[in-house]
DNA sequence: TTAAATTTTGTAAGCACTTACATTTTATCC
DNA sequence: GGATAAAATGTAAGTGCTTACAAAATTTAA
């Protein structure tokens, strides 16, 4: 079944059946409900090839993440696809892992699949040396890029992010205000996001006058799906290190911080604090349950589908919006 | 730059760009190397959606999972992904929720958005009334189905999934081997797979003689991601029943039971034992560990994306392929 | 009532490929 | 060397839409 076919049984033009099937306006009433009906009895769809082909598009998303087996990306991933859905939109995920040739591939490979746009989820897309971030400006040129929880300035790159910097801040006081000032922060991304993280961190214990130690700042080199080996990791620190709580970047590495304390017998949380980040299910899971931070994930996923959406409709939308995350407090905190 | 300008520069025509574009081995090397010269000079990629309607495909795969946040779909979608993009497809993601009426507007718009095949994660999709999987069998007459981790006999379904009765049968034999034989089952879906679990369960009761009483299986109606709300339910069960070791359809459920047991101040594993199910990341979380099934996920889709890549070159596949678990035996058993 | 303006509809030219079939070129064999 | 087979290439007809522009029908204004 083709628009001829439709055109035929309803008596008008192919070009009268494809303006009633784009809703077009100039089309009288009677017109279009004859061809409505054609439509309707005879249950046909228009073949997405030929409109894309026509439109130059078929509307459809590109969302880019590192790992969607992730979860926080499986999580940002969820929430974008219903609401692209809502939007008529039809999702094309990739997992370009966090090599910059993979992702220069992938993103190369939706470009040219002609996807209206992209959602690159995380602030990993985002490297240091300027320019390697070539491969997004390059996309750019074509089509809108946004991006969870990552800055980046640049025509056509649209970002909404949590203001992380605020988060661990807040939440290197709450452990200060508790009267505990040998803090380690122990952290898994050397990405934008995370070294913000780093310096709420550094800016707290600044405020109160209180030393910045390296040591205190520890780098987790391994998979923090791992737990075994985070636990392992604090364990080789042992002896050389005396802190009262772990501030972490992220919730598997408190949960492995967790299983060191616990190793060593350590009583949490009146040994050693602990707080997370990300306030995934791995916070409520264990016990006692983690102090964690709150990125309002949900709420950056629905605030960048409106914005994309609204560019895709020609609107002038705001390039960067910043959240605020919010301290979870819960068991392994005094 | 489309294959007209091409042909003019390579000086061949458009139908010979097109060869060498396709593979086809009618073409001299000197024209094909003219060809792939100008390629590669001017960067040229044909235009997808015209590739599409002449071939009437683009290489593209709809996953379809209920909730890409959970655990378990999160990485089956990973994997898949992964498989499909080393074969050159591309994945168009849909979550569908759990609702008959959203999945078959789903599967029909993947049907419509001509996917080459569509993969279906988890044995949800199934429905007991058998009338309910008519939705299948319609997107079936058009495309190959394959499914993930359930078990469905129709033309032009495909299906890997893993033993689950022989997995819980282990697994309760396991408890009862240890002297306990007041078994809680508790699950939370009523698929085909949790079915068959439970199935796995009665069996190891029946086949040493032990009675199977309805009130230790226990359904929990609640979402498994809430695991106070799992909790609560075994709390409220509390007083009318006594059981020395829990098995749960899904890791979630386990640590519910866990955190249950916390609460009541029962000793793990020396009061109460828990095995849990998928080998998810919560199951390494927890304190102790959790035992539990570890259902070959990974294998599975590798299996899968196997099977989907011989449908597409034509080759005989076979329609269902059952992997084994193992019982994977940490701290929440003795 | 008629000319002008407006709305509705149709025609035909894209859009950028694939591929059956025809034609030309090259290789093979006697 | 020429007939024949095989390989390489080209021509042109799809593939099923969108949309600019032209034409027809309807409405409006005088």
């Amino acid at each position: 079944m083709t628009i001829y076919d439709v055109s035929e049984k309803a008596g008008v033009s192919i070009a009268t059946v494809s303006r009633v099937l784009n809703g077009s306006d100039n089309v009288s009433p009677q017109t279009r409900q004859k061809v409505l009906d054609v439509i309707e009895a005879y249950d046909y769809t228009p073949n997405v090839f030929a409109c894309g082909l026509g439109l130059n598009s078929m509307n459809t998303i590109g969302i880019l993440c590192a790992d969607a087996s992730d979860l926080y990306s499986a999580n940002a991933i969820y929430n974008i696809e219903q609401e692209l859905h809502k939007n008529n939109y039809t999702c094309i995920l990739c997992c370009t892992g966090y090599k910059l040739a993979d992702r220069q591939k992938y993103l190369n490979l939706l470009v040219n699949q002609k996807v209206d746009s992209v959602i690159l989820v995380g602030s990993t897309f985002i490297y240091d040396n300027e320019a390697e971030n070539e491969y997004i400006r390059e996309a750019a040129k074509e089509i809108p890029v946004l991006m969870l929880n990552a800055d980046y300035d640049c025509e056509n790159v649209y970002c909404g992010l949590c203001d992380d910097f605020k988060s661990t801040l807040q939440a290197t006081n709450f452990i200060l205000d508790k009267g505990i000032s040998d803090i380690l922060y122990l952290y898994n991304s050397k990405s934008y996001s995370a070294m913000r993280k780093l310096s709420g961190y550094q800016s707290a214990l600044v405020q109160r006058g209180l030393p910045l130690r390296m040591e205190y700042m520890q780098y987790f080199p391994g998979n923090h799906a791992d737990l075994t080996s985070v636990a392992d990791f604090l364990s080789e620190l042992d002896g050389t290190l005396r802190y009262g709580a772990v501030i972490a970047g992220d919730d598997n590495l408190a949960i492995g911080a967790m299983k060191f304390a616990q190793k060593k017998g350590l009583s949490i949380p009146r040994d050693l604090s602990i707080i997370g980040c990300n306030n995934s299910i791995l916070s409520r899971c264990c016990e006692p349950e983690l102090t964690t931070i709150d990125n309002c994930l949900e709420t950056l996923c629905h605030h960048i589908v409106k914005t994309l959406i609204g560019i895709l409709n020609n609107s002038e939308m705001p390039q960067k919006v910043i959240f605020s995350g919010e301290l979870i407090k819960r068991g392994t905190t005094l």
